[in-house]
DNA sequence: TATCCGACCTTTTTT
DNA sequence: AGGTCGGATA
C-alpha cells in the first residue's frame, strides 16, 4: 500500500510523531504546530502502513465539537467512512461501555443521564429532606463536593472526613445524593467516567474484551484529563496496548474542574518505554506573536518546556492601548475592526477576547451602535435552556411517568394550581411507600386525601400526560415532539413573558421540533432500541452548540476559555488589568496566578497576524468602580514588540507605557489580594494599588464595610499575617 | 397558591 | 448592574 501520502505535507517532526513504531508517546503540542492534523495522519498511519484495522483504534475527545472535526478529518484523509473505529469524547464512550454492560457496572438497562442542571435540582432536594440547617454549605458547593470527590475516583465510604462535622456533613450529603440516583437509575456526568472506571477495575472480563480489542489509543487535549480519565486510560492500555497522547502543559487552563496538568509529566513514568516528541514549529502566528507568547509562559515554573518558532515574518507590533474606561476601550476596539473591514478584511476574521462574560455587554452595545456584525459565543447551550427541558420533560413524563425529575420539573409548570403544598404531600407519600411521584398522584387521587381544588388540578395533570402519550404513540419522533409541546401550554406560557425573553423561547421550541425530525437514531453509537430514548441521550450528551452555523460575516466575542483551539487573524484582549486578567481570584495564589498566564498565553497565540491588547484606567463593574492596573502579563512581554497607541482624542495624558513601568515597582511592600488591617475599618483584601510615593492610594475591600480608597500615607495599614 | 420585593453574589465550562 | 433565590404578602 502506498504510505507516503499519509506522510506528504508534514514537516520532519510531525512525520516522526506519525510514524514512530507502535508505543507510547507523549506528544507535546504547541499551540498553531498542527496536532489534530498529527493525531489524524497517526490514525491513518496505523491503517494505512501498519495493517491496523480501524476495529482496533479507539480515539478519545473532550468535545464533541473536537470528536466531529477529526472524524470528518480521518474520513477525508481515507477517503472512506471510519467504520469500526471508536472516535468519541470521554464521557460519549464512557456511556456506549455503561449501556453494552449494564449489567456488569450495577445499573438499571434504562439508566438516565443527569445533566448539570437536573444534578444541582436533585442535590438541593436531598439537601432539603436532611433537614440540616446547619450546615454553611449552598448545594451549589455540595454539588462541587460530589463532582470532585468522584473526580478523584472516591465513594462516600472511601472519604476520609477526619471527624471534621463539616466534612462529614458534605459525605452525608453525596451518600444521601447517590442512593437517590441509584435507586431511580440516574446517572450524572461524572458518574459516567466513575462507573466506567469502576467497570474496568472490577471486572477483568469486560476489561479484557476492550483491552484485546483497542491496542491503539489516542488521546487529544491530553493536559485536561482528570484523575479519573487517566486512571481509566492506564486500566485500557494495560501493557498490551500503545497510546498516543497530544496535549500541551501550556494551555492547560482547566485545572478548575479537575483537569491535571502533572498527566502530562506523569505519562512518562506511568506508561512504560514511552517517548516524548516535542512539536514548536507554528504555523499561525508571526514571530512577534510568538516571542510575546514565549517571553509570557517563561515566567511559569511548573512547564515541561517548549519554544514555539516560525519561518514566518516578523510581522506587526502588539498594539496596546490604555483605554479611558471600558466604553473608551470598546470604541477603540470597535473602530479598529471597522477600519480593517474598509480595508477589506472581513469581520469574521477579528475576535475580541476577554477573561469574564461580563465584559462582553458593553462591546456588543458599542459593536451594535457602530453597526457592525457580531455573534457572543459560550453562554446558555440549546439543550441547557429552561424551555427546552420543560418540552423533554413533557415527552419523557409522557413515556415514562415514573420519571420523577421530569415529573417535578413542570407538574406545575405553566402553573396550574399544584403548588408546594400538594407537591410536598406527593413527595411524603412516594417515600412512604417507595413509588414513584405519579404513582403517589394516583393513590391521592383515590383517597381523595386532599383539597378538593388540588385534588382537580392534579387530576387535570395526570389527564394531560396521559392523552399525551396516548396522542403520540404513532408518531414519529418530530411529529411527536409537535404534539408534546402544543398538548403542554408551553407556548401560551412564554408568550405571557414579557420582551424578547419569552419570544425566543418560542422559536427554540419550534427549533426543538427540527431538531427532533432530523435526528438520527441510527448512529452507531445509539444501541437503544426507542428512537426517543436516543433522542434523550444526545440531548443530554450534546449541548446543541453547533446548531444554526450562519454564514454571515460577524466578529466573534468570547471568553479566553472558549477561544482555546481558535484562531483569527485579528485577537483584540480587552479588558487586561490587574483584578480582572488575572483574576482577582487567582491573584494570591501562584499556582493559579500560573494558570491565567497559560490563559493569556492561549489568548496571545490564537492571533495569526495582529494582536491588540487593551486595559482601562477606570472600569465600572458590579456596580463599583475601579482604577485598575495594567496586567502584570502586559509588563512580562518583550518591550520591543510593543507599540503603543495613542489617540488625539483621548484627552488623558495616560502613558500606558510609564503605567507599566510604575506598577512594576509598587513601593510600600503593598500587594494585590493582600489581606490588611485598618485600625477603624478592620479586616480587608487589597483590590487595586495606583500611584507611587506619597500619592499611592490602595482599594481595600473591607469585610465589614467594603470597597474604600485609602491614601497609604495616611491610611497606617498593617499587612495581616 | 402566586407574585412581588429585597437580599445576596458575582471566573473560567464541557459533558 | 443584573440575575437568582427565598421569604413575605395579596
Amino acid at each position: 500500500m502506498d504510505v507516503s501520502s499519509v506522510l506528504d505535507g508534514l514537516n520532519d517532526v510531525q512525520r516522526e510523531a506519525v510514524a514512530s513504531p507502535t508505543g507510547n508517546i507523549l506528544v507535546l503540542a504547541g499551540a498553531g504546530s498542527g496536532k489534530t492534523r498529527v493525531l489524524v495522519h497517526r490514525i491513518a498511519w496505523y491503517i494505512q502502513a501498519s495493517q491496523v484495522s480501524p476495529y482496533g483504534i479507539l480515539a478519545v475527545t473532550f468535545t464533541n465539537k473536537a470528536e466531529a472535526e477529526m472524524r470528518s478529518r480521518i474520513e477525508v484523509l481515507l477517503n472512506r467512512p471510519a467504520g469500526g473505529m471508536w472516535v468519541g469524547t470521554f464521557h460519549g464512550i464512557a456511556h456506549r461501555l455503561l449501556r453494552s454492560h449494564w449489567q456488569e457496572a450495577g445499573l438499571p438497562e434504562n439508566f438516565q443521564i443527569l445533566d448539570t442542571d437536573d444534578q444541582l435540582r436533585i442535590i438541593k432536594r436531598v439537601f432539603r429532606a436532611m433537614e440540616l440547617n446547619e450546615g454553611q454549605y449552598s448545594p451549589r458547593e455540595i454539588q462541587w463536593f460530589i463532582n470532585s470527590q468522584k473526580e478523584e475516583g472516591l465513594r462516600p465510604q472511601h472519604i476520609d472526613t477526619h471527624g471534621d462535622p463539616e466534612q462529614q456533613l458534605l459525605v452525608k450529603v453525596y451518600q444521601s445524593y447517590q442512593e437517590l440516583c441509584d435507586r431511580q437509575g440516574l446517572v450524572d456526568f461524572t458518574e459516567l467516567l466513575l462507573r466506567a472506571h469502576e467497570l474496568f477495575r472490577d471486572q477483568d472480563k469486560v476489561l479484557g474484551i476492550y483491552r484485546q480489542r483497542f491496542r491503539h489509543i489516542l488521546v487529544d487535549e491530553f493536559q485536561d484529563t482528570n484523575a479519573l480519565q487517566y486512571a481509566w486510560l492506564r486500566l485500557l492500555t494495560g501493557d498490551s496496548g500503545a497510546i498516543f497522547a497530544v496535549g500541551d502543559d501550556d494551555q492547560s487552563i482547566y485545572s478548575w474542574r479537575g483537569a491535571q496538568m502533572e498527566n502530562m509529566q506523569h505519562f512518562q513514568r506511568d506508561f512504560s518505554g514511552s517517548s516524548l516528541i516535542r512539536l514548536e514549529q507554528n504555523y499561525r502566528s508571526t514571530a512577534n506573536i510568538l516571542n510575546a507568547a514565549n517571553t509570557l509562559i517563561a515566567n511559569n515554573s511548573t512547564r515541561l518546556g517548549k519554544e514555539l518558532w516560525t519561518d514566518d515574518d516578523t510581522g506587526e507590533q502588539i498594539d496596546l492601548y490604555a483605554a479611558f474606561n471600558e466604553h473608551d476601550e470598546a470604541r477603540f476596539i470597535s473602530d479598529r475592526i471597522a477600519t480593517e473591514k474598509i480595508r477589506g478584511d472581513n469581520y469574521c476574521h477579528h475576535a475580541i477576547l476577554y477573561r469574564v462574560g461580563a465584559q462582553s455587554r458593553v462591546l456588543e452595545e458599542q459593536l451594535m451602535q457602530s453597526g457592525i456584525p457580531y455573534r457572543v459565543f459560550g453562554g446558555m447551550r440549546f439543550y441547557e435552556r429552561a424551555e427546552i427541558k420543560d418540552a423533554l420533560a413533557y415527552m419523557r413524563l409522557a413515556v415514562f411517568y415514573d420519571d420523577d425529575a421530569s415529573f417535578e420539573r413542570i407538574v406545575n409548570t405553566p402553573t396550574r394550581g399544584i403548588g408546594q403544598r400538594t407537591i410536598e404531600e406527593l413527595r411524603l407519600r412516594a417515600k412512604q411507600e417507595n413509588i414513584s411521584l405519579w404513582q403517589a398522584a394516583v393513590g391521592i387521587l383515590n383517597d381523595r386525601s386532599l383539597s378538593e381544588r388540588a385534588l382537580n388540578a392534579l387530576q387535570r395533570f395526570l389527564e394531560l400526560i396521559m392523552n399525551t402519550g396516548r396522542d403520540i404513540s404513532a408518531l414519529e419522533l418530530g411529529e411527536a415532539m409537535d404534539v408534546v409541546i402544543k398538548n403542554s401550554g408551553l407556548v401560551e406560557h412564554y408568550r405571557k413573558e414579557k420582551g424578547e425573553k419569552g419570544l425566543s423561547r418560542i422559536e427554540n421550541l419550534e427549533e426543538l421540533v427540527t431538531a427532533a425530525s432530523e435526528f438520527d437514531p441510527d448512529k452507531e453509537e445509539y444501541q437503544e432500541v426507542v428512537p426517543l430514548a436516543a433522542f434523550l441521550v444526545h440531548a443530554a450528551l450534546e449541548s446543541g452548540e453547533n446548531q444554526a452555523e450562519t454564514f454571515s460575516d460577524y466578529v466573534s466575542l468570547m471568553t479566553l476559555h472558549a477561544a482555546k483551539g481558535l484562531e483569527f487573524n485579528h485577537v483584540y484582549l480587552a479588558g487586561m488589568e490587574e483584578g480582572l486578567f488575572p483574576h482577582q481570584r487567582s491573584i494570591s495564589d501562584v499556582v493559579q496566578l500560573e494558570e491565567e498566564r497559560r490563559l493569556c498565553y492561549v489568548g496571545i497565540t490564537r492571533a495569526r497576524v495582529k494582536l491588540t491588547c487593551t486595559y482601562t484606567q477606570h472600569r465600572r463593574m458590579h456596580g463599583t468602580e475601579y482604577y485598575p492596573q495594567p496586567s502584570r502579563f502586559l509588563g512580562e512581554l518583550p518591550k520591543e514588540v510593543l507599540n503603543e497607541v495613542r489617540l488625539g482624542s483621548n484627552i488623558s495624558n495616560h502613558s500606558a507605557l510609564e503605567a507599566l513601568e510604575n506598577a512594576t515597582n509598587n513601593d510600600g511592600g503593598f500587594n494585590l489580594g493582600q489581606r490588611v488591617i485598618h485600625s477603624k475599618f478592620g479586616e480587608g483584601v487589597i483590590l487595586n494599588l495606583e500611584g507611587k510615593g506619597s500619592n499611592a492610594r490602595v482599594q481595600v475591600n473591607f469585610e465589614e464595610t467594603g470597597n474604600k480608597w485609602l491614601v497609604l500615607a495616611y491610611a497606617n495599614l498593617q499587612i495581616q499575617a
